[in-house]
DNA sequence: CAAACGATTGAGCAGTTGTTCAATCGTTTA
DNA sequence: TAAACGATTGAACAACTGCTCAATCGTTTG
């Protein structure tokens, strides 16, 4: 006889009750790609560096003392997702924050993890 | 002579005042790990399974449509960086979420998405 | 125009990540 | 106590990531 008494785990109900609270997979997915953006230190700085100004490619190389290619790479990501925009004057390239929503979420996790 | 007159670009200006806005090593590591264990979509899933109630392993599996296994492997990440907690009953153990501040990270990421 | 400057690109490489698979452990139950 | 069940572990593998390096492009300036 199969056990489905009350006082026992019911694995079908908890799994049933769970798959309410997730997501569809695209929403998941969007999700967990904004994350992804922001979990690569790199990344990370050159956002910051960017709370207040608009920086060139150059500068931002300086800022965060890595090389101007690796910086290029990386604004590309961020441009392509869009958080960050460009502005070309000459044969500079200033990039600035294209997102707010972006200083909340890094404001909320420093909340975070200070309060571990 | 060094072109240093106002109307230019001065790379030295910036780049000192953009370093301002760059939080410390320690702390840039800090937010970016914080930011990372939410990129990996399997373990959005696992964290967003477990906002109502708690769930054992072999339930989480089940919910997600992947190995206990591979679940396994990602609860201890996620216990390891008190995400989640476990709770002894039996042979099996129920994980819950260990932080509220992860919530308001999906919460914050969530309307972000919706107004892009 | 040639050199300097700032930016971008693609290939390649090393390090990391997430999964599978098989073995194993602890607990329960027939 | 043996079988079933749920959970964990480590090795191995494939995919992905972020960087370097070298080449190149566009713009400015001497």
């Amino acid at each position: 006889m199969v056990n489905n008494s009350s006082d026992k785990h019911n694995h079908q109900v908890h799994i049933r009750s769970a798959l309410k609270n997730l997501a569809g997979e695209d929403k998941i997915l969007d999700l967990s790609e904004t994350f992804k953006v922001l979990s690569d230190p790199t990344r990370l700085k050159i956002v910051m560096a960017l709370t207040k100004d608009e920086l060139c490619t150059f500068d931002i190389a300086k800022v965060l003392r890595i090389s101007e290619s690796a910086v290029s790479h990386q604004l590309r990501l961020l441009k392509t997702l869009r958080l960050v925009k460009q502005r070309k004057d000459g044969k500079m390239v200033f990039y600035s924050l294209d997102d707010e929503h972006i200083e909340d979420l890094i404001r909320v996790a420093s909340r975070h993890i200070s309060e571990d």
